[in-house]
DNA sequence: CGCAAAGTTGATCATAGTCAAGTTCTGTGG
DNA sequence: CCACAGAACTTGACTATGATCAACTTTGCG
């Protein structure tokens, strides 16, 4: 409240595109939004790049802007594991605010930007801002239920299931919508990695669902014609 | 401070064993720990008791004093999936503390005791108590770390490793040191739920590791003689 | 045009699930 | 004390799912 007047409000509204929103900011008023975004920095990020290593002390707490990422984690056979998308408004490196490593990996798949805030920032924003801490915690809960489901899904489905599953996710978490279905880009490769199947699998029922008209593959890309067949598949 | 020579006190020294020790309470003064105790009930529970049913709104935070639990989650199949033990000094029922329902379905194995706090006084106590708050998330923080390890274990681990982590894991959570190993009450179908294989596979790997002498199986019971053989296995 | 990344297809194989038909164990009541 | 019911467990045969691999084609880019 003191800030108010203060120019980082001027800092922060270059910081976030129009029409940006987070989970982490629910509730929040606008001033404090800005107090908090102004007390971060903001960084680009490059496809490839790894913006946590799983291991490592964790230093930075991050909101994904713009661009996507994903969570990793490395198993001991040397593979890497997918485990989820990190999409604009998403939070992580959560471990920040508590005196641990960060659990997992973090990879940004293509270009964008992130918020990023150090470890005494992050720790005195949620101390100033106990519905920011909230939201934080907020954040973990759903991290929880999206890995029990992940755990679910790989325990009691088939690799059929899990592949539906994946294309019905990527298309409402990546997808663009089309006169004739719903488009998201998407390698064979990279959607064997989430459904963790081979990549063999993966192209074979791709294939399949081809041929049945439920959807139309393109180097890259799939176009997802009648998502409903694939929900009733995977219950 | 204020409520230093209350009698609760001597509520609180009958409600908890001797020696007993919890997470929850790490860093809080043996005075806090009296008010928060306090501030709960004690509950005997039983054998195959539900203490907390999924999606069901979460209405109490729970403490393991004494017995044994299990965390577990239904799947579309109808199977219900084990997801991690709960032993004395285990928090559960951490979605009290946000408005949404729990995760998981609780039961009990065997019978024995929790603390209980409704939903208004857990939230007033970790108001009053950052660090109970903390010790909270930090719960949180490792049931995290927990799912994300039984994900990749389920993920790139073969039937056997999985057994041999699940014998090592209850050996060291619920075994009995004896001068020849470690014993412990298992039966092959729960062990066979806890690693996610068939009751059959279990039986077979077990036989296999009798005959090499690692373990020693008896109705209900497993003697492991040399856990260090099944670690070496499990990489 | 040529090269590399992406994708296809079909054959083969291994892991672990399913099932049937047993055996052993243990507590209970006659 | 024995009979026996039922739970716990065993064993081996069979099978299905999905991984692996080789050899191939297609696509898009410089």
């Amino acid at each position: 409240m003191i800030d108010e007047g203060k120019p980082v409000s001027a800092a922060s509204a270059t910081a976030l595109p129009p029409g940006f929103r987070s989970s982490l900011f629910e509730g929040l008023t606008h001033t404090e939004i800005e107090a908090v975004v102004a007390a971060g920095g903001q960084r680009r990020i490059f496809s490839n790049q790894v913006l946590q290593q799983e291991g490592d002390p964790a230093t930075h707490l991050f909101l994904l802007v713009t661009g996507r990422a994903a969570f990793y984690k490395h198993t001991s056979d040397g593979r890497k594991l997918f485990l989820q998308w990190i999409v604009p408004g998403d939070t992580f490196g959560l471990s920040t605010l508590q005196r641990v490593p960060y659990l997992t990996t973090v990879q940004a798949v293509r270009e964008g930007s992130v918020l990023v805030w150090d470890r005494d920032s992050a720790r005195a924003l949620v101390r100033q801002h106990p519905r920011l801490r909230e939201n934080v915690y907020s954040a973990m809960t759903c991290y929880l239920a999206a890995l029990i489901d992940a755990l679910v899904a790989r325990t009691s489905q088939t690799a059929q299931q899990r592949l539906a599953r994946m294309l019905v996710e990527s298309a409402r978490q990546i997808g663009r919508a089309r006169h004739d279905g719903i488009e998201f880009d998407l390698t064979n490769e990279r959607l064997a990695e989430m459904a963790d199947v081979s990549l063999f699998t993966a192209s074979h029922q791709l294939s399949e669902w081809q041929s049945r008209g439920i959807l139309t593959k393109s180097r890259g890309k799939i176009l997802l014609r009648s998502p409903e067949h694939l929900v009733s598949h995977h219950f």
